[in-house]
RNA sequence: CGGGAAAUAGCACAACUUGGUAGUGCACUUGGUUUGGGACCAAGGGGUUGCAGGUUCAAAUCCUGUUUUCCCGACCA
């Protein structure tokens, strides 16, 4: 029986949405618009989240560091376009006492202005160089209309901010953890975002160049999943960091930022999950194995403890369901939960020498001899779901990637089935922005490796220069 | 921020038009029987109707304001 509190994800995206996000306890609304309460489902999500990019990070050499939560107004408009892109979602703060704040403070949202004001004090000669710095924390953007997880105007993030004595070694760095963005998504989150570079307009103010990693929801949105930002002196510069070369000269560092946030929660939901609730691929899954006792036979409560000590002591995060419950209210509450594999053990299977074994996945059901090697057949079958949602996804999305050779046939696409558009694309903002007045399409990302389709812009006709990816964001 | 809709118990809703002690289902608690796809019987607990004002003998109901949510635009991770 289907879950009635879900409306089916073909009826009304929006709502099947919110419905997932609500029916397995992720985030819950509070009377803060746009700030969520994220309950232990959503938050164990981001925790895993946390632990492997973080485990990534350090390999890489980054170290975590912690700037202040406010930021004075004078720091904050050092950098003009840094103000000017961030100015209308700024939110400021004003004391509850008589006395003015002598400097008017606002909440970070984003802290470029906090790093680069410590570097400007603690860089000083190239041996200082380079310093890789990450910081997990929350921003405030005041956003227009918000989503749990998608769009909420406080959120999680990390933020890496490095700074670099040369050039090529920021630019290389900016590359690298795009790079690493790229890899978690495919690999841990089963989502194959494409990778390129923003357009000037899309670019993250401030940034000499932005790229992105950008992906496809199930339907056909597209979403904004990583950036990785190089700012080659343009932050020194506003910012006096100055340090001295090998040549005994001055000059100004080479930074880099890169970030991605709780609302890839809400990316994997889109992607992946369905009707029935929440589908996480195994590896960001907080719990990958729920065990099912059937009725209250020793010998199935036996094997279920004996299945579950030797998972758990072998990396896999398993657990028994001793609720009182049906054993269909806990087959329905685990897959509301997405919790991707499911065991099955009940006299009936005892009787046959078989336990049965449930995909969140695909739903299907495998009965397998009783003795087999059960932790490799779980390692397998968790290994082959993590593949199969990935292949899933990217069929999905390569379905959902259409190529256009002319304004009408970006047109007939919008209007028919919104997906990703690749069209050529002189460079012209102008141009960019008559995309933007066909159902508000925006440039995703320049394929940098791609040549163009016809070698004419898809709006203006004159020579191209670039393979641009279109498509109606989140 | 513009245009529309909504807010009543944890959840889904009824009562509002025509003002008169706030109800149903699920969930929850206790006891029992159950257990292979959201079990059954019995007994119980839970709401100053989003918030703040106003009209009235009397407001969930009428009026004003405000907050939050959803949808459609403009802005954005």
């Amino acid at each position: 029986m289907k879950n009635k509190a879900i409306t089916s994800r073909d009826v009304d995206f929006a709502k099947w949405y919110t419905d997932v996000v609500k029916a397995a306890h992720l985030a819950s609304y509070t009377n803060v618009k746009g700030c969520i309460a994220i309950e232990p489902n959503g938050y164990a999500i981001w925790e895993k989240m946390q632990a492997i990019l973080d485990k990534k990070f350090k390999e890489l050499g980054h170290v975590n560091v912690q700037m202040p939560l406010l930021i004075p107004e004078n720091l904050m408009k050092k950098e003009s376009e840094l103000v000017e892109g961030f100015a209308p979602e700024v939110a400021w703060v004003t004391m509850g006492g008589s006395k003015e704040l002598e400097e008017r403070l606002c909440i970070r949202p984003t802290s470029e202005t906090m790093f680069s004001d410590y570097y400007a004090t603690h860089v000083k000669s190239y041996k200082d160089l380079p310093l890789l710095y990450n910081q997990w924390c929350n921003v405030l953007r005041w956003e227009k209309e918000t989503r749990p997880f998608l769009r909420s105007r406080e959120f999680l993030w990390q933020e890496g901010h490095t700074i670099h004595a040369t050039k090529e070694e920021a630019e290389e760095e900016t590359r690298r953890m795009m790079d690493v963005y790229k890899w978690f998504h495919h690999e841990i989150l089963a989502i194959p975002s494409i990778t390129g570079l923003k357009t000037d307009k899309e670019k993250f103010s401030g940034a000499e160049y932005t790229l992105t990693n950008e992906a496809l929801m199930y339907n056909g949105v597209s979403l904004q999943a990583g950036t990785s930002h190089y700012f080659g002196q343009k932050f020194s510069s506003a910012y006096g960091i100055k340090f001295t070369n090998k040549e005994n000269e001055e000059e100004y560092a080479y930074q880099t930022s890169w970030g991605t946030t709780t609302r890839m929660i809400g990316g994997l939901i889109m992607v992946h999950s369905d009707d029935k609730g929440l589908v996480l691929p195994p590896k960001i899954a907080p719990k990958q194995v729920v065990i099912i006792p059937i009725g209250n036979d020793e010998r199935v409560l036996e094997l279920s403890e004996k299945i579950n000590k030797e998972l758990s002591e072998n990396n896999i995060i398993s657990y028994i369901d001793k609720t009182d419950k049906t054993p269909g209210f806990k087959f329905a509450e685990a897959e509301v939960n997405g919790i991707p594999l499911r065991i099955e053990i009940g006299l009936r299977n005892l009787e046959n020498n078989e336990i049965t074994f449930t995909r969140r996945d695909t739903s299907e059901k495998i009965n397998q001899n009783i003795n087999i090697n059960i932790l490799e057949y779980v390692k397998n079958l968790l290994e082959t779901i993590q593949k199969d949602m990935y292949e899933r996804a990217l069929k999905r999305r390569n379905e959902l990637t259409f190529e256009a050779r002319n304004l009408e046939e970006v047109k007939k696409i919008i209007n028919t089935q919104p997906g990703f558009i690749k069209a050529d694309w002189c460079g012209s903002l102008e141009c960019e922005l008559k995309m933007k007045e066909i159902n508000g399409i925006k440039s995703r990302c320049i394929l940098e490796h791609e040549k163009p389709l016809t070698g004419k812009c898809v709006v203006c006709g004159e020579n191209a220069k670039h393979l641009v990816v279109w498509g109606i964001q989140y």
